[in-house]
DNA sequence: ATGAAAGCGCTAACAT
DNA sequence: ATGTTAGCGCTTTCAT
């Protein structure tokens, strides 16, 4: 650690030159070559770096972005923090994760604390969202675009998927390949892709044409695969009179892993017996054994999309809400393949 | 998005009182009762709330700590990041996460950039070291507190682990349990950790009391599954004149799994037939089938050390630098467990 | 093309 | 206890 950093101004007296003509040399706006070499030289000698917080007082602008999630351990947002990093960074924009907690409040009041002015926007994905929260963000002092929900209406901008129509593919899907009494493990109803999720599964298990005899829902505590061990646990042990259970449809891929070990637990075999499915399509889903069979709702995509829009946001704040819609989309794996390799 | 919020000097119009009586009523140093509560009501009318900026400016203090790490979607540093996320907060810093990229020059440039003054401190976890990165901490403008290796020689502070111990543990543990025949795939062998952990298996292997009747090392790209996976393919394609491997010692948890993955693949029953450990105890392989038998290397506890050292440095700055040391522990779970449940 | 000077929002030293 | 004022490091208008 070294002593305290040259500023402009001795920059400026290096060069024997006036500060203005320093901070021009140094953007290469408006400055003879002789003087640009010259304050160059006098910036190298003293290891001149600009100081960012200077900077951003008199530019009004931070260059950064701040990410706040429910839960940075889900590997859906780190997903999603990777490619909004991507987006931002080549931007000279830092990314700054911060955590919300599991409630509304908690998201409402950080996002009343951007009024610190530290970022130049906001990246939120809310667990749970209410009307607060909602007025929230229309107040805040800077950008906020909203990964989950779809927000056009109120006026905020948002990057939603249609997890409903998602798990109505997993249900096609299990169906598809001749399963008939399904269970569904859904995360809590009161959070919004909890909500979805129930949503989805109901429609597809209602349709006229659906072709299955049976479809139950149990519900975990979390979407974490713990939860989904105990859920599937109580799940499995009841006996619906069309037969048992020959699959299961899981919120996420977290709880698609709880159920798979509880499967084993009872001595089911998966896919053999019970058909597994998951949703959000992460990497240790794919890695797991067996692999799981996932819908997709684009985490990447999202990341990347909501980091655009903020993007957009900070350079012009008038043009009206968008929304960017991510399809889901199915990805067959071992938990679900007849075919798959004895073990 | 509304429109520009208030400053310090509207709120002291709006109360009639002195811009300093405002900051001292709001930061309740030396005011009066009557002046605090003026001041507390103007402040409330118009919604104020104090710039960061302005106040970093003047306090030469962002209250932000970057955290860097070469790829964010390892587990490792997730957990790493939560447990510095959980120190910091309290003490009302942000944290502020930053990649690195894998290269050495990378990571400088980052420790360069420091310079800017936009952070506080800096925990950055390198992957590779050389001398120029070094000198760059010590010439860094903030402090830095590396996580990894070793470096209080050098007069950097420094949370350490002994991971050439850890394989240690995991061989012990593989001979004990009647393995004879061990492979190691390590990551690659210019990184801190590929060089520690095969420093550790060659020393296992090779001390006198070593029972076992053959040790090999094969080389994976990358600390990724993926690359885990194409090396255990190689490495148990050869037939070394011992006979057959019967165990796998992986450099960390991903490796591991992707060895599992190329076991199955070659109809070897885990841990039945080949044995297999992991390193990093993540959660990823706590929930995998078979759970994965892992050498902890305490991740959260060392971004818990780590966090604190950065928050002690920024206070004081005088201090000779301090080495915190987590020492590893070994987890035994199914993926070394002869009485393994059937599948 | 260059220089002088204002001012972003805040805190603290100094004066009353 | 309260007020006045300087100044953190920077960019940019305005004048030359």
């Amino acid at each position: 650690m070294s002593s305290s950093r040259a500023t402009l101004i001795q920059v400026a007296e290096r060069a024997g030159v006036s500060l203005a003509s320093t901070s021009r040399a140094l953007h290469g706006t408006g400055a003879s070559k002789k003087m640009v070499d010259r304050v160059r030289a006098a910036a190298a000698e003293l290891g001149y770096s600009p100081d960012a917080i200077g900077r951003s007082l008199r530019l009004k602008r931070t260059f950064q972005v701040a990410f706040a999630v429910a839960d940075i351990g889900n590997p859906v947002y780190v997903e999603m923090l990777t490619a909004i990093h991507e987006v931002l960074a080549p931007h000279g924009y830092r990314v700054v994760v911060m955590s919300t907690g599991p409630t509304v409040a908690s998201t409402t009041d950080l996002v009343r604390s951007l009024s610190s002015g530290f970022v130049d926007g906001l990246i939120v994905s809310p667990l749970r969202t209410d009307d607060a929260l909602v007025e929230a963000i229309r107040q805040a002092p800077v950008p906020v675009v909203v990964i989950g929900r779809s927000l056009e209406q109120q006026g905020i901008d948002s990057v939603s998927t249609d997890s409903a129509a998602g798990l109505g593919q997993a249900v096609a899907h299990l169906v598809e390949i001749g399963r008939r009494r399904l269970g569904f493990v859904n995360g809590p109803l009161d959070t919004t892709p909890g909500a979805a999720r129930q949503r989805g599964f109901d429609a597809a298990t209602s349709a006229p044409g659906f072709a299955g005899d049976h479809a139950e829902t149990e519900r975990a505590e979390d979407f974490t695969v713990a939860a989904g061990l105990a859920a599937a646990r109580r799940l499995l042990s009841r006996r619906p009179a069309a037969g048992p259970f020959d699959a299961v449809v899981a919120a996420n891929d977290l709880l698609a892993i709880g159920v798979i070990r509880a499967a084993r637990e009872l001595g089911l075999s998966v896919p053999g017996t019970l058909a597994v499915t998951g949703m959000d399509d992460t990497e240790i889903g794919r890695v797991f054994q067996p692999s799981l069979t996932s819908v997709s709702l684009g985490s990447a995509e999202r990341g990347t999309a909501a980091a655009r829009l903020v993007l957009d946001r900070v350079d012009d704040v008038a043009e009206p809400a968008r929304q960017i819609a991510i399809g889901p989309r199915l990805f067959v794996r071992e938990s679900t393949s007849q075919e798959e390799s004895a073990r």
